[in-house]
DNA sequence: TAGCAAACTCTACAAGATAGAGTTATAGTC
DNA sequence: GACTATAACTCTATCTTGTAGAGTTTGCTA
């Protein structure tokens, strides 16, 4: 195993939409969500990729919706975190969380 | 441009030890600082390979240290925060906290 | 100059991040 | 029922990060 203890920066912050958007966040709300709230753009293929990841590794559940009457469009599949997501979120951030700790950061130009 | 915008995850706690460490902190106390603090175990190669990238990206400062009168030892390699780092550091920071914010996370088992 | 110790370099590869064109599953229209 | 519009997702390819650990270098001590 190379690693895989813990989540990378942009899983992190995926699994946390998902958190939030869960039980009726999918692919195309949750990517949504990340670009509104942190103003990063997000391709489809990087989402889904991560999501897939994520999936494989036993911290979201993916659920297939009905189809729904709106005007076409694929079935969504919809998202909700399971127990060991929760888990890593959790350990990522206490991680972060103590490694800020007490650290003071000088701003760069006129503090 | 692939990336290239935000910090890897382990940049980032890497990163960090170096603030903390910063101005005498160098590749060996880096390591044992993230260690310590984190609980995880980090390679020597994972270390000075993202010390590197690190560096490479304007991050952190490099200043060749004198030889000590320890007991042998190659000299060290001091390492400090630029500006550039600082705001990396912030970015990443506010963009999770963005995220983070309002998320509440059922307890696995037994809340 | 041999031996030892600390700190760092190198090489190779696995995992994560990214992009965007393309595909699929519906619903509406005629 | 064929055709078209849509939303949502799949695929392939490539670049960046993360990881390991053996090996090298520098300089002290004997």
């Amino acid at each position: 195993m190379a690693k895989g203890q813990f989540l990378g920066e942009f899983e992190q912050v995926v699994l946390l939409a998902v958190a939030r958007l869960e039980p009726t966040g999918y692919g195309a709300t949750v990517r949504q969500e990340v670009e509104e709230r942190t103003g990063r753009p997000v391709s489809v293929g990087a989402l889904y990729a991560t999501l897939d990841r994520l999936a494989a590794k036993g911290y979201v559940a993916v659920r297939p919706g009905p189809a729904e009457p709106e005007r076409g469009g694929r079935p969504k599949r919809f998202l909700a975190l399971k127990p060991a997501g929760v888990d890593a979120l959790d350990a990522s951030r206490h991680m972060l969380d103590r490694m800020w700790d007490g650290v003071e950061l000088r701003r760069s130009a006129s503090g």
